[in-house]
DNA sequence: TGATTATATGAACATACGTTCAAATCAAGG
DNA sequence: CCTTGATTTGAACGTATGTTCATATAATCA
């Protein structure tokens, strides 16, 4: 017996995952069926639930590993200190992870409205934990006189959001670079907030 | 024999409008049976077709009542003419448009994709129209050397995502007006392309 | 090789979908 | 009141959905 067990220890094998998030993406979840995923593996329906309990469980996964893995490597390169500098490093990190997985950035907005409650409180708390980062360091650089911000949650949520916007445009091979886009928009930010 | 004609005639009846605007909003285009609308309208199934060729067909017809108008309220509010007088009334006009319609404003970005490509390419056209006016402002200002844009196309993507990101969180009935919204975004659009 | 375990199949299940249409109901005018 | 036309019903159509499961195949290792 090999059928996955609880929604906590899912190992879905990495093909289904990859064509689920992909046509997650560019169809949206709930127009997605399961035989359609299994088609483009090369697998007939039933094999599928041998490394998803069920679809809810296949999305939840995808969101809950993007999540994570945006923490993590968050957590990796936050090395800054002063609040200018964290806040540089902040925006440039957040373009380059974003720009680098676009559909799995796709999914994790678009697709939250498919998440079972439970499901979706959980995403939403990693959101907010990512959320309250940039905003530390937006209170601490008013706090220091760096940065005028009259309201630190507003200004949170209008440089994530300028910021994740790029995904909206941006396509590899371009005009731009990520390292361009990184060095405008940071121009834009920095006047945006500074003193 | 009062069938709809065909798509460019339709003039659905308006609780049914609303309701499929409520919960496409909601839950999400192809979440949405055509039985769940009529019963919220409180009629058969049956009775839709009489105001709707087809589903697909009422949501296009959702989304381009939306842009139109979008498109003559802009017009109706263009009056200002120095670079920056234009700037701010656009910005205190698109934020307070889009506040006003939340549902209509989310699945015009949301449903998109569930468009068929000869009604995305139509829906594509009229925002592509709206987004035009505040790249020429801001080329505008820039040739008047009012504001510094080392790129009008980005700086232009970037402020319509921070000024739409505001219907992410904006609940009416909140801590804040509509006007304390516009205040504190104009500012930091203000600083984020100002000479 | 033979036994055991892990995967895949193919068919079935109950339910839901968008759409159509004859028949029933309703609204308005003469 | 009766006719005419607009609107709604209720049932049916073919197809698609997520999920299960006995059976068959494939892989692993003694």
């Amino acid at each position: 017996m090999a059928r996955t067990a609880g929604s906590h220890s899912d190992i879905t094998g990495p093909k289904v995952r990859d064509t689920a998030l992909r046509l997650f993406a560019r169809h949206g979840y709930a127009a997605v069926s399961m035989r359609k995923i299994a088609g483009e593996v090369g697998v007939q329906v039933g094999a599928l639930y041998n490394y998803t309990s069920d679809k809810q469980t296949l999305l939840f996964s995808l969101l809950k590993g993007h999540m994570d893995e945006l923490l993590a490597q968050r957590a990796a390169h936050a090395t800054a200190t002063t609040p200018m500098a964290r806040l540089e490093e902040f925006v440039r990190f957040h373009i380059a992870f974003h720009l680098d997985r676009p559909e799995a950035v796709f999914i994790s907005y678009m697709e939250l409205r498919n998440l079972e409650p439970a499901n979706f409180d959980e995403i939403e708390a990693l959101r907010r934990t990512y959320e309250d980062e940039l905003e530390t360091i937006l209170r601490d650089g008013t706090a220091a006189a760096e940065f005028a911000v009259p309201d630190t949650r507003l200004a949170t949520f209008a440089v994530i959001a300028m910021l994740t916007g790029v995904n909206t445009w941006y396509r590899a091979g371009g005009r731009l670079s990520s390292a361009d886009v990184q060095d405008i928009y940071w121009n834009m930010v920095r006047r945006a907030v500074a003193a």
